[in-house]
DNA sequence: CGACCCATAAACATCC
DNA sequence: CGGATGTTTATGGGTC
């Protein structure tokens, strides 16, 4: 579970997937001069443009071959009269003696760039399906287009092979088609910056289809160049040139940063350092999993007392704990593996993980946990492992217990005995003493309004009414109390967090939590800021932080929306999931606001927004 | 101390 | 009838 979502997270965050999508596809165009414009109407003329564009670019390295004066390749049909034959030979095996031997660099090269690609493939980082931008190895999309993978590769070795040869100043005469050809290869190779260049380029003499081509693809050029522009800067690493508008970093883009052998190298560093990253992110989470795994596996104490716990709550928590636990409790390990560990679990991995956890151990939740505590999707998920296989009772209530699981389910809906699959499945503690959970389970679905039960073509399934829930949260988070809330429970983790956070920011990971949650590609954007969050090892301890956001959040949001008195109960109709079958494309975005009742479930857009406000709430 | 929240238990109703 | 599912009420501990 983690690690699908260290994968996921990986491959959904915005770093690695801008990253490795723009480099790849710099990468993959020089592999294969000419990308798939990928959304074009069909895959056929895709195909097709994409087999002209190769044959012309190929055509074009060959023309600049043979124009080329001094040890231009010559072919046979351009035979000077005037030179003896044997000249003409010589200088023919000397070209292309060098041509191979460029041509041998450069397949040197590619192949270390796909080996990067693969490898990165396996790892998960290049995990979405082949689509625009998306680095496709040439055997890959190509081959299905009729293209043997070593025929790419001679296309490939032609045109970069050209290319490789104006960098050698062998483009004086051809200079037409040498720019010609040069804006072929770099709009290929660099389809970022092609576009209007490849504009120019095709303007100077470029066939029409070829420029039809381009046509299609300079959408997702542009967009995708964008992740190269920001802030009027060009974030080609190393440069940072000022760039007044899109368009003149288009022009610096192609210009400066075209395919040649400085950028391939820096494309292949870039590759190191997400490499590098990738790496370091699965030390993190070994240690991470080491550490879960010697907190719960640990020798599990004699017993359960209930010092530790009063020990971890008067750290933490305090009161809760006393109480201890409930008649079910942990105390009767019934599970050898899970020995309940309370004492040293909680003691050590609450209070490294959360604050708020630690008392969960004892009693269930209260009002004080639950207040602190963050919302269950980014709160359980970096202690996924830890309460699924600890017999320890999960700091939640019922009732947030069950939206969590509601939210997580694909379609934002559960059956009843999905919902309890999800506690057994999610929470070793509630793998026993069934009838009891289940009746609580039962219980509050029926009693809060925020659960709704919905009928379906194959019975009753629950969906969460969002308002209602966050309703009752700001009422409870709410008064004056919230706004002191905030900031000390920001205060609570903030050393950890601080650091953490900021590494975690830096290093643009920011989905790296909720494993179930990151499925959905669509999420990878999307929902960031409550993943960030939750993402971080920290869990619990963001995972107050978060949830008392969350709470000023769904303070603000009902607030923002309808300030003074807004009617919770008439607004909108809680999720209509039952007439319509949602396709939540994720189950990601554990985040209230996501789901808020009032709007469709579909759109990524807004999410987006919601995001967006989101942050902007949160400032 | 009272209001409120939450967990738990249990009675009862429905449906399959 | 029995089990699963829902609803509702009661009770008690904890928090504020």
């Amino acid at each position: 579970m983690m690690q699908e979502s260290a994968n996921e997270t990986i491959s959904n965050s915005s770093m690695s997937q801008n990253g490795m999508s723009s480099l790849s596809s710099q990468l993959d165009a020089g592999s294969r001069d000419g990308r798939s414009s990928g959304e074009t109407s069909s895959e056929v003329s895709a195909v097709e443009l994409l087999h002209l564009q190769q044959q012309q670019a190929l055509q074009a390295a060959r023309q600049l071959l043979l124009q080329q004066p001094g040890s231009g390749l010559k072919s046979p049909k351009n035979n000077d009269k005037q030179r003896p034959l044997q000249q003409q030979q010589q200088q023919q095996q000397l070209a292309a003696q060098q041509l191979v031997f460029q041509q041998q660099l450069l397949q040197m090269q590619q192949l270390q760039q796909q080996q990067h690609l693969l490898n990165m493939q396996r790892q998960g980082l290049l995990s979405l399906p082949p689509g625009p931008g998306q680095p496709t190895l040439p055997g890959q999309t190509l081959q299905p287009a009729g293209l043997s993978p070593a025929e790419l590769q001679q296309l490939w070795k032609d045109v970069t092979g050209s290319h490789a040869m104006e960098d050698n100043g062998l483009k004086h005469s051809g200079l037409d088609l040498s720019t010609t050809n040069n804006s072929s290869t770099t709009s290929t190779s660099n389809p970022k910056a092609s576009p209007p260049i490849t504009h120019h380029g095709i303007s100077n003499g470029q066939s029409p289809v070829l420029n039809h081509r381009r046509e299609s693809s300079l959408h997702e050029e542009t967009a995708a160049a964008q992740s190269l522009y920001g802030h009027g800067v060009c974030k080609w690493p190393g440069c940072e040139s000022v760039c007044d508008d899109f368009g003149q970093f288009l022009k610096h883009l192609n210009s400066e940063h075209a395919l040649d052998d400085r950028s391939t190298a820096q494309c292949r560093v870039q590759m190191q350092v997400v490499q590098q990253l990738e790496i370091q992110l699965s030390k993190e989470r070994e240690r991470l999993q080491a550490m879960m795994a010697h907190l719960h596996m640990r020798p599990s104490e004699p017993k359960p007392s209930p010092k530790p716990l009063n020990l971890v709550s008067s750290v933490t928590m305090s009161k809760n704990l006393p109480s201890v636990s409930p008649p079910n409790l942990p105390q009767t390990p019934t599970t050898p593996t899970a020995p309940v560990t309370p004492l040293s679990q909680m003691s050590q991995v609450p209070s490294v993980l959360s604050p708020a956890n630690v008392p969960s151990m004892g009693a269930m939740r209260r009002r004080h946990t639950d207040k602190y505590s963050m919302p269950l999707s980014s709160e359980i998920a970096p202690n996924y492992e830890f309460y699924k296989n600890a017999d320890v009772r999960p700091p939640f209530t019922y009732a947030t217990l069950i939206r969590q699981a509601i939210m997580e389910a694909g379609d934002m809906q559960l059956t009843l005995n999905e919902i309890y699959s999800w506690f057994t499945r999610t929470f070793a503690y509630f793998r026993r003493n069934a009838a009891t959970w289940k009746n609580a389970v039962r219980h509050n679905l029926s009693l809060h309004k925020c659960f709704v039960r919905v009928e379906n073509v194959k019975g009753a399934v629950w969906t969460v009414d969002e308002m209602e829930y966050q309703k009752r949260r700001s009422q409870k988070i709410t008064g004056p109390t919230l706004v002191k809330n905030l900031p000390s429970s920001l205060g609570y983790g903030a050393a950890l967090n601080a650091s953490l956070q900021a590494a975690l920011a830096e290093t643009s990971l920011p989905l790296l939590g909720n494993p179930g949650l990151m499925n959905s590609a669509s999420c990878m954007m999307g929902a960031s800021p409550p993943c960030l969050m939750s993402g971080s090892p920290t869990g619990l301890l963001q995972g107050t932080t978060h949830e008392d956001l969350n709470g000023t959040l769904d303070h603000l949001d009902t607030n923002g929306h309808s300030s003074p008195g807004y009617s919770p109960h008439t607004q909108l109709p809680p999720i209509h999931v039952k007439e319509e079958p949602l396709n939540m494309d994720d189950e990601d975005c554990p985040m209230s606001l996501v789901t808020t009742a009032n709007h469709s479930p579909e759109l990524d857009e807004d999410r987006e927004l919601e995001e967006g406000n989101l942050s902007e709430d949160l400032e």
